[in-house]
DNA sequence: CTGTTAGCGCATTCAA
DNA sequence: TTGAATGCGCTAACAG
């Protein structure tokens, strides 16, 4: 027998108002006498009243819900993104309804329509790997659902957007390795049709072009090569290199192992940088020198941005590009121009 | 201007037939002619109708969500948890309610509070460390609202529960270590009020009493004494050690570390075995046997029992201890009897 | 087979 | 200040 949860009705019979007051006494809505009112928000308390939001949902017509698209919670950074959204709105007493697609564009497509069915009252999305195509998201647009893009963009879809700027981290970590002595850095990259990939590369480039090195493309990897330590193994047998920048700590972490395998120290012979700055890179040896990206204010200020679209829609769009930190670690030399993370 | 959403009704009117007949006609309620089903389906498809959940969830008393409460999600081994509870939720066509308590007391009350409100049709939870009292998990049991523990369990609170096996896990372990030669074994410990720890830390004992080792009280270490690494560092000096059991990978590393600047080769001299096997078990140097828990099993068990409690609250209540896998590599000395996890 | 009526719990008119 | 009436979108019981 489920017991029943008290109603505003049930409140209203128990003190022979009607429940349009008791409604009123027990929102801000001013009209009541303050006798009634104390009378009624003391029962409510007594009977453990709690409003029922689904009710209120339907005729307010918005859920107080946001919804949230991961591809996954596997790797550090979203549990951050996560923690930094989390952090504002639950302040401002939003609930959260996670999907997360796995990196596949079908899953993110239906994550999308089962946010819109629900009616959230916006939505976060970080997009997978996989995406060319986005109609899902222009049907977002045009169900006037507030969207706001993380760490990855779609440059044909006009949304808010919080990302990372990984053009200026990747340009840091490898000016960095330059400064303190390489010149022939090998680059792993990420995921091709990903805007961070690319961003990255052009950060690599553009370090080398500040310290006219020539870019040598024999010294570009692809990270998602099953055969990508065979290749730099075979490479570093019989070409100089003194330098690795790494599109992710996890790749670093790829070429520390061969680089230790062949008996070559880190980083006096070569120097490594990851990025994301994962937990891993504290657990390896070498510590991992890697860039940060703050991805707990990624999240927070992405929520920020979402909820000023939620009170407001006609407010303007909002974007932000994240600086970036270096943080050295003893994977690469020394370098008094670099500041350590705190 | 908002595209306003079509409804039930608006296909009703467009059709000359009343709202019940178009509810009727899209869910699969029977009596409806085939012709007017035909064309009141074709028309809904045409018009892109979606059914608001909200209003469905208000008449019929249930929402298709579930609450989820897990202390937080960058441990990987809650992250998993999560992968598979979605894996059987969402085949399922329930949504995920997500609140993190941050181990903190005060936000799992308020968690549990929240999904109460929502009226979720069942809730997950993994209770946080800070967990003497369960006044709140009565609560909720009360509201008749199905609920299903993970990973850490209130002995005082009847409920379905899904567990690791910490006892028989940490037994496997340590019994490893015994049987590859080990004697005088460490043993760090998780926080005191974990259910867990204590497991683990009787199947420590356990598999002493079944070589027959003498327990030996100055071998045990607090996990979250800030003085660990300088308190081991210390008793390794002048005492023999040959084998050290974490309740973490995170605490076995810090061993490792020690170990390391002591110049003590590892497994040769001392022996590890840390437990969750996460990923950093696999970067660090050298890689770390560990106890795996099967952390996805858990989440997706523990939303089978949840849905099965949902159809029917008069079910039994369900209970499922997970048995461990130990997996070695090379922070221990090799055992033919030991199996690798694949 | 289909329309009518009612109601889920709440907020919000409009009268009184 | 308060009550009565209306509706949010949908399902379900009851008639016809």
């Amino acid at each position: 027998m489920k017991k029943k949860r008290v109603s505003i009705t049930d409140i209203a019979k128990a003190l022979n108002v009607t429940p349009s007051t008791v409604s009123r006494a027990l929102n801000g809505g001013g009209k009541v006498s303050e006798k009634k009112k104390q009378q009624i928000q003391a029962l409510a308390k007594e009977l453990g009243y709690r409003p029922n939001p689904i009710a209120r949902s339907l005729v307010e017509n918005k859920t107080q819900t946001i919804g949230l698209i991961i591809p996954e919670f596997t790797h550090h950074f979203y549990s951050r993104v996560l923690a930094g959204i989390e952090s504002v709105t639950s302040k401002a007493g939003y609930q959260l309804l996670i999907c997360t697609s796995n990196e596949k564009k079908r899953q993110e497509i239906k994550s999308f329509q089962t946010l819109l069915d629900a009616r959230v009252d916006g939505i976060l999305a970080t997009v997978c790997k996989k995406n060319d195509e986005f109609g899902h998201l222009q049907e977002v647009l045009e169900s006037e659902t507030p969207l706001v893009l993380m760490d990855r963009i779609c440059e044909e879809i006009e949304t808010s957007y919080v990302i990372s700027d990984d053009f200026e981290g990747a340009f840091q970590a490898v000016d960095f390795l330059l400064q303190t002595g390489c010149t022939q850095i090998i680059h792993i990259k990420g995921p091709k049709v990903l805007s961070t990939s690319f961003n990255r590369f052009m950060g690599y480039k553009e370090a080398l072009r500040k310290h006219q090195i020539p870019y040598n493309e024999e010294l570009i990897f692809e990270g998602n090569d099953p055969e990508l330590p065979e290749k730099i193994r075979t490479y570093i047998k019989t070409n100089p290199v003194d330098g690795v920048f790494a599109y992710s700590d996890y790749l670093a972490f790829e070429a520390v192992n061969v680089l230790r395998n062949e008996g070559i120290s880190i980083p006096d012979k070569v120097a490594i940088v990851g990025y994301a700055d994962e937990p891993i890179s504290t657990y390896v040896t070498p510590q991992l020198t890697s860039v940060n990206q703050r991805p707990f204010d990624m999240g927070s200020i992405a929520a920020g941005f979402l909820l000023n679209q939620i009170q407001d829609p006609n407010s303007p769009l909002e974007f932000k590009s994240l600086k970036t930190e270096l943080v050295t670690r003893s994977s690469t030399k020394k370098n008094q121009l670099a500041r350590s993370w705190e």
